[in-house]
RNA sequence: GGGGCCGUAGCCCAAUGGCAGAGGCACACGGUUUAGGUCCGUGCCAGUGUGAGUUCGACUCUCACCGGCCCCA
């Protein structure tokens, strides 16, 4: 082994090689300013740029948490995707926007400065600056004047003015739209628009004023119920709570309380969130996601009246079906039931709907008592059990008067709809079942279609059973009998959605401040714009007060509560200088990332959020009907719901009020994949270095002559199977490390990481090298011979494949083509390597390994980079071969081939087919031969 | 419980309804070599999770089932 490294040839592309080039071409890039994309206008733009007003491309990652575990291999697959896509389009001419951010707000940076004292910005910095590194280190082309990370001052200054442009909005329903809150304040002043109470807008006090624009506005506090955990000292979205009533984080238990919050009245964009979906070129899987998230239901309520004083109020999708609602059902936790239990059980009542109970409110009371014992989930998962009990009390169907009894069940969950359904077994799987444990009848009122054997029949069809409503269609049914209703006042049409308006404050430290103050009415008001940024104050205590896990009737209390010198400020806001009290909560996580999109278009713009030329060219509509937006978005589909929801929104609000001119921000979305890892275990159960296991036999895995056991997961530093990126660029070098990412399957896969095989790459970029580079001597071993025929047709086959596959991102087979044509000019090059078809692979390597095509092409004798240099363009006249190989089919096996000029016609290829397989048809006619065009012939007889 | 996605060589993955193999890993062999965890070349292994159906022809389309992953509840 001492003199194995005397004998590595002295101008191979090795590792330590590798990293010389990269560092080198890393520093070129930077002094050079290469990647810098030039804006229309303001201090980004440069009309001497190669690409100054060439057609734009935009492409953004999502971009990462700082974390201050660094990155593992995992995390830049979607980078370097979308870093060989840009670079191949930078090539092929357009002027190319691939801006990484951070999003660096956060909760980890803020406990460990509780735990430490350290400030998180300074945590935070010197994270964000680890990731730049990692990130330079793998060679992506950023604009690095445009990387911005959310706490920025200057940034999230921005995130404040949205805030207020939001504050400072109403919806407007009948335009389906925003407006500035000065246009509903002149339309109540006007008369325009009638005062909710009825009262003429100059009877009302200034405060009344002030409170009535306020439940208008945008965003708005609400004194309404929210997810309080007091293990974690905050408030928490909806989406933050687990099924089960836990935090996702933390695990701690959460209570539904009443407090005052922030909120985004972001159900005012139910529909254009939804409808605008169709609109969008995303993974059916994503729309569908939001689409349920949304969740917009179209049907009516409808008012049961009861021998309260109250009606049962439900809402259904299917108004059409009332005529067979044989029952009704409220959950048990329904604030109506206490008030319909009579004293006793009604005359001759079914004995299996009291549950054995002498008395109704016996029966309620153990009914609840055994619901209450089970979470939503679990009475979810034990649907198919139906239990229940009737809680002794009648009310009427109001289309036929007649009186149907009244259960209380687990199926119907109380935060669902009203907590209260209309009953209908004849058309629904879970009513018919519960009405079969119950002995309850069960009316079709939709006539199931012929031969339909099962029970609920949910289908479409004639209406039946339903007096006015006889032989209309479903759709039909509903419309007449919500007109019946609302003419009678037994109910009204309504469109439900399962979305809920968005919680935006958090009880915590390291966030953007509200730029919201409040004066002694205790009403909100906006500071101005030129008091932005409200910068975060410094703090003795970054946390907010815990409280015990299950102290649920604690409050919340803040972090910049206890900064009293920046909570008590004397502002003059246009009428003197007054006492204020600022807004001590933050915003959540999710604020700045909801509209990154915009700032790293004109990131230095001291005057506005975007300008609008700017904002017009990277991402205004393309055509007529086109929402514009980020021409692709990538990144995990963990985000498909929350962040690209609440994105979509700010968005529109933006769109709306003026100042942008695209209605989306993603009008492409693609999901990269995860990176996984397999993790062993010995046989207490603690994970070992995965990077030292062995495996001896097939399935049969050795960690220091102990056998251990394998699982396959997420990387992580718990389970000892991380790989960084920084130590496969110390062993391989980043362009090995990108290719082979790139190379192990379509970017939208999962599959597990193999280190191994990382060596596949570098073995196809060091061939590349050697087409150019003598090992030996460092001479260049390009030749201007001529190509043969058959390289050049094979150069130019791969030149067309490569370039459909890179706009499909499939960069696995553009890199498979890529090897098979460096193989083949290999076996051709023993005297040297051709030129006409070594540049153009340099060029087509070039995005997948930059540095080491910066380094060929210059020795091919360039001297400007080939960023810029054209992507190869395939001749068609060598795309098409002269002649084509059939095969011949006989009754669907190949019996024989033949070779044919690739110009032959139809009738030439049959005869020539039926010639070839003559001995196997031994004298038959055939019945049918089918001649598929360069493909094949197909004989059937 | 509902919905969606995916099952191709030992492994990662290709294949407009048209001869199952492009590429890589691993493995074997040959050449180069004092040597090889080098380089060059050659080879190897599956009939596409299972069962039906449509078709001249199915990895590809349809249905059912099995297994894995994801979302909703």
């Amino acid at each position: 082994m001492t003199d194995g490294a005397v004998d590595i040839p002295p101008y191979r592309y090795t590792a330590g090689m590798a990293a010389d080039i990269e560092a080198c071409w890393q520093d070129y890039w930077s002094e050079h300013s290469t990647f810098y994309a030039p804006n229309p206008t303001g201090p980004l733009s440069d009309p001497n740029h190669p690409r100054a007003g060439a057609p734009k491309l935009y492409v953004m990652d999502m971009f990462p948490y700082p974390s201050g575990s660094g990155l593992h291999v995992g995390h830049p697959l979607g980078y370097i995707g979308t870093d060989c896509y840009t670079r191949y389009f930078r090539m092929a001419g357009y002027n190319v926007l691939h801006p990484m951010g951070f999003d660096a707000f956060g909760l980890p940076a803020e406990q460990y400065a509780v735990q430490t004292g350290t400030h998180p910005r300074i945590t935070t910095e010197a994270n964000v600056e680890r990731y730049r590194g990692q990130l330079r280190r793998l060679g992506l082309a950023y604009d690095d004047r445009r990387s911005v990370a959310t706490t920025d001052t200057e940034f999230y200054r921005w995130t404040q003015w949205i805030f207020l442009k939001i504050f400072n909005s109403w919806f407007d329903a009948d335009s389906q739209k925003a407006r500035p809150i000065e246009e509903l304040i002149s339309a109540f002043a006007s008369g325009e628009r009638a005062v909710p109470d009825g009262r003429a807008w100059a009877d009302l006090t200034p405060v009344e004023r002030r409170e009535v624009i306020d439940d208008h506005r945008l965003a708005y506090i609400s004194e309404a119920p929210v997810n309080w955990c007091p293990g974690l000292g905050t408030v928490l979205a909806n989406e933050e709570v687990t099924p089960d009533g836990r935090s996702e984080r933390g695990n701690f238990p959460v209570f539904k309380r009443s407090l005052r919050q922030w909120m985004m009245r972001i159900t005012t964009y139910g529909d254009r969130l939804l409808d605008d979906l169709d609109r969008l070129d995303w993974p059916e899987k994503v729309k569908t996601m939001q689409r349920n998230w949304i969740g917009r239901s179209r049907g009516a309520h409808v008012d049961f009246a009861t021998d309260g004083d109250e009606p049962i109020r439900v809402f259904t999708t299917r108004p059409d079906t009332l005529f067979g609602a044989t029952y009704m059902v409220l959950a048990p936790e329904h604030e109506l039931v206490s008030s319909l239990i009579p004293a006793a059980w009604p005359a001759s009542v079914n004995e299996r709907w009291t549950g054995g109970h002498a008395t109704p409110a016996d029966a309620v009371a153990a009914y609840r008592a055994f619901a209450a014992g089970k979470s939503d989930v679990e009475r979810q998962a034990d649907a198919k059990e139906k239990t229940g009990v009737f809680i002794g009390a009648y009310a009427v169907n109001p289309v036929n008067g007649s009186r149907i009894p009244v259960f209380i069940a687990d199926y119907v969950l109380a935060g669902y709809g009203t907590g209260a359904i209309m009953a209908v077994p004849g058309q629904d799987e879970r009513d018919w079942a519960f009405a079969e444990v119950f002995d309850l009848p069960i009316i079709r009122t939709v006539q199931p279609t012929d031969g339909f054997d099962g029970k609920a029949f949910t289908g479409d069809g004639p209406a039946i059973n339903s007096a006015f409503l006889d032989g209309l269609g479903v759709t039909e049914a509903k419309a007449k009998i919500i007109d019946w209703l609302e003419e009678r006042g037994h109910g009204v049409g309504a469109i439900t959605y399962r979305l809920r308006d968005w919680l935006f404050s958090r009880q915590r430290y390291w966030g953007e401040p509200f730029p919201i103050v409040y004066d002694a009415t205790g009403l909100p008001i906006a500071l101005p714009e030129s008091m932005l940024p409200v910068e975060l104050p410094e703090v003795e205590d970054f946390s907010p007060r815990t409280f015990d896990v299950d102290d649920a009737d604690s409050d919340p209390e803040t972090p910049l509560s206890r900064a009293k010198e920046w909570v008590e400020v004397t502002l003059d806001l246009g009428d003197g200088p007054k006492p204020y009290t600022r807004e001590t909560n933050v915003m959540p996580q999710w604020a700045g990332s909801s509209w990154y999109e915009l700032r790293y278009l004109d990131p230095a713009n001291q005057d506005q959020l975007v300008a609008a030329d700017n904002e017009r060219y990277w991402m205004g509509p393309q055509k007529p009907g086109d929402v514009g937006g980020v021409d692709l978005y990538v990144g995990g589909v963990e985000h498909a719901v929350l962040h690209l929801l609440y994105a979509r929104f700010w968005h529109k609000v933006l769109f709306d009020l003026g100042y942008i001119s695209s209605e989306e921000p993603f009008r492409k979305l693609f999901n990269q994949g995860y990176i996984q890892a397999y993790a062993y275990r010995d046989d207490r159960g603690t994970p070992v270095p995965a990077e030292e296991v062995e495996e001896r036999a097939p399935g049969q895995y050795y960690y220091k002559d102990a056998r251990v056991q394998r699982e396959y997961g997420k990387m992580g530093k718990s389970l000892k199977n991380v790989v960084t990126p920084d130590e496969m660029c110390e062993r391989y070098g980043a362009d090995t490390f990108r290719v082979y990412e790139m190379s192990m399957g379509p970017l939208d896969v999962s599959r597990p990481w193999e280190t191994r095989a990382v060596v596949g790459a570098q073995r196809f970029l060091q061939r590349v090298w050697r087409l150019v580079v003598d090992e030996q001597t460092d001479a260049t071993r390009v030749v201007d011979t001529a190509l043969d025929d058959e390289t050049r047709r094979l150069l130019h086959r791969v030149v067309d494949g490569v370039r459909v596959d890179i706009e499909e991102m499939r960069f696995n087979t553009a890199i498979a083509k890529l090897i098979e044509l460096t193989n083949r000019v290999t076996q051709i090059s023993a005297a040297g390597a051709p030129r006409e078809v070594v540049d153009p692979l340099v060029r087509m390597v070039s995005p997948f390994a930059p540095h080491l095509a910066e380094e060929l092409w210059q020795r091919l004798g360039n001297d400007s980079s080939i960023a810029y240099a054209d992507f190869p363009v395939a001749d068609q006249a060598f795309l098409v071969a002269d002649s084509v190989k059939y095969p011949v089919q006989v009754n669907g096996k190949v019996r024989g081939t033949f070779e044919i000029a690739a110009d032959a016609g139809e009738d030439a290829v049959r005869e020539a087919a039926l010639a070839e397989v003559a001995a196997q048809l031994a004298g038959k006619t055939p019945k049918k031969v089918i001649v598929v065009k360069g493909r094949m012939v197909s004989i059937v007889v």
